[in-house]
DNA sequence: TATGATAGATTGTTTTTACAATCAGGTCGC
DNA sequence: GCGACCTGATTGTAAAAACAATCTATCATA
C-alpha cells in the first residue's frame, strides 16, 4: 500500500472542531456533523481518507463518545462515511460529486448555478377531480387552490408544474408564486414538511406540453406526481409535474441500510 | 387516576413485544423496530394512532430508554412514525400504501406479487467505452463483464437492463443470471452494497428498445443509470436501464431531515 | 372575554460505563 | 511454508441518569 494510514491520520482533524458552541441552541452532534460534511465537501478530508476512531476523537474534543457517534452516524446515513467494525471509519472513496443533494427532495437545478424563473399560467379555486381530493384527504366538494406554473432555465421552458393545495392556501398570490417558489412560501407559513410519496415515470407529451416545451407532438416527457405531508400527517400538496427530458433528470444517492 | 384517556393509546401495545430474544445475535432495538413496523404495515397500529411514550414503553418492556428510542428512530427515519417533542409519537396518518419499499433500491415490481422472469441477451467480456471505465474507476483497457438482459412481467417485456461489472465477476454464468437476479448473485459473492448514485430520466426509444418492447418507433422510454458502490467504496456495477413507461415507474418515499 | 403565566407531559441532548462482535495482523506449532 | 490461534484495535449494543426544550392544557389575571 502506498497509502500510509497508520501515521498522521490527517493530523489536524481536531482543528476542524475548534469553537464548538456548547451553550447555543444547536446540538453538539449536529455542529460536529456539519463541520465534517463541510470538510469532506471542500476536499479537506479527501475521498478514501480515514478519520480518527471514535474514542480518540471524543477524547480530543472533550465530548462523550455517544455524541461523536451520533455525528458520524448522520454522515454515514447520508452515504458520506463508511464504517467497519474492527477497522475504522473512512470517507467514501470514489467520486460522488459533491454539492449534490442526497434526497432528491428539491429540484436539482436550483442548486447548480442557474436560477430558474417561473411564470404562473393558472391560479384558481376549483373543486378538483376526485382522485386529487382523495390524495389530499379532503371531503368531496371541497374547493382547493389549483395552480399551473411553467418554469424556465435561461428563458427556455423545461418544467410544467401543476399543483393542488388545501383551502388554507387559497390566498396565495400570483406575484409571490412567481417570486419565491412554492416550498419557500409554504415554509414561510409554518408548514413543517416531513414525508413525501412520489412516483417518477414517463409518457408521451400532451399537446399543451409539446407546445409549451417547443417540442414535436409525440415526444416524450418525464413525469413526477407527488403528495407531500406535513409533520402532523396532513397532506398539503398534490403535484403533477412534467419535464422536458433533454433538460431535466432526477439525480439521487441511495444508501443501503 | 392512573389511566388518563386522551387518545387511543392502543392499550395492548406491549403484547407486540413478547418473546424478545435478548441473547441472540439480533439487536434488541432492531427486533423492536421490526415488530413495530410489522404492526403498522398489518394495520394493527392504524394510521394516526399514538404509541406510548418512550419512558412508559421502556418501563413496560424492561428495556432502557435509549434502546427504545433507537428503535423508534429507525421507523421515524423511514417516515413511518412522526415524533413531536412535548406531544408524543404517532403512526404517520394518511394512506402511505403499505408493502411498498421506501428506498427505491430494488425494483418495485418484484415485491408486488408478480415474479418477473429474465432472459440474457448478451454476456461477454469486453473493453467498454471510456465513460464506463471511469464510472467503475478502472484503468483504461480493462476487460469487464458486459451483460444485457430483458425482463418480463407475465411474458411481456418491460425492462432492458445493460450492466458492466469489474473483472472479478467475469465468470458469472448465464444460467445463474437468468435464475437469481444480479443483486442476489453479487450478494452471494460477498459484495456488501452500500451507496448508489442514480439518475432517472426519459428519452425516445432506440430501435432495439422499440422492437423488444413491441412499441412504435419514437415512443418514450423511462431510463435509469446507476453506479453502485460497495462498503469499501469500490464501484461494482454500472447499469444503463430502460423501461416501458406504461408498465413501470419509480415509487419512493422521501423523508425531510 | 381575552391574554398571559404556569404546570405537566413528552421527546431531545449529553454524559458515563460496560461489555460484545468483528477485523487485521502477528505468533506459534506443525 | 501454512494454517490455527491469539491479541489489539475499533465499532456496535445496552443501560442508567440527568437536564433541556417544546408542546398542550389549564388556571389566573387584567
Amino acid at each position: 500500500m502506498h497509502d500510509d494510514n497508520r501515521g498522521p491520520v490527517t493530523t489536524s482533524i481536531k482543528d476542524l472542531f475548534i469553537n464548538l458552541d456548547r451553550a447555543g441552541p444547536i446540538p453538539l452532534y449536529y455542529q460536529i456533523a456539519q463541520r465534517l460534511q463541510d470538510a469532506i465537501e471542500s476536499g479537506q478530508l479527501p475521498a478514501g481518507s480515514r478519520i480518527e476512531n471514535e474514542v480518540e476523537l471524543a477524547d480530543q474534543l472533550n465530548i462523550s463518545r455517544p455524541t461523536v457517534r451520533r455525528a458520524i452516524r448522520e454522515l454515514a446515513d447520508k452515504g458520506m462515511l463508511v464504517r467497519r467494525r474492527g477497522v475504522g471509519t473512512q470517507v467514501v472513496p470514489g467520486r460522488l460529486k459533491r454539492g449534490v443533494e442526497f434526497t432528491s427532495l428539491y429540484d436539482a437545478l436550483s442548486l447548480s448555478g442557474r436560477s430558474p424563473t417561473t411564470r404562473v399560467l393558472t391560479r384558481e379555486a376549483v373543486v378538483p377531480p376526485a382522485e386529487v381530493l382523495e390524495a389530499l384527504a379532503l371531503p368531496p366538494g371541497t374547493e382547493v387552490l389549483h395552480t399551473v406554473r411553467l418554469r424556465y432555465s435561461e428563458d427556455v421552458p423545461f418544467a410544467l408544474l401543476e399543483n393542488y393545495m388545501p383551502p388554507a392556501f387559497l390566498d396565495l398570490a400570483v406575484a409571490d408564486l412567481e417570486k419565491y417558489g412554492l416550498y419557500q412560501l409554504l415554509r414561510g407559513r409554518g408548514v413543517a414538511m416531513r414525508v413525501a410519496r412520489q412516483t417518477i415515470g414517463a409518457r408521451v407529451a400532451t399537446k399543451q406540453e409539446a407546445d409549451l416545451f417547443e417540442q414535436d407532438p409525440g415526444s416524450p416527457v418525464l413525469t413526477m406526481t407527488r403528495t407531500f405531508f406535513d409533520q402532523s400527517g396532513q397532506a398539503f400538496e398534490y403535484g403533477l409535474n412534467s419535464y422536458r427530458p433533454d433538460m431535466y433528470a432526477f439525480e439521487m444517492t441511495v444508501v443501503e441500510k
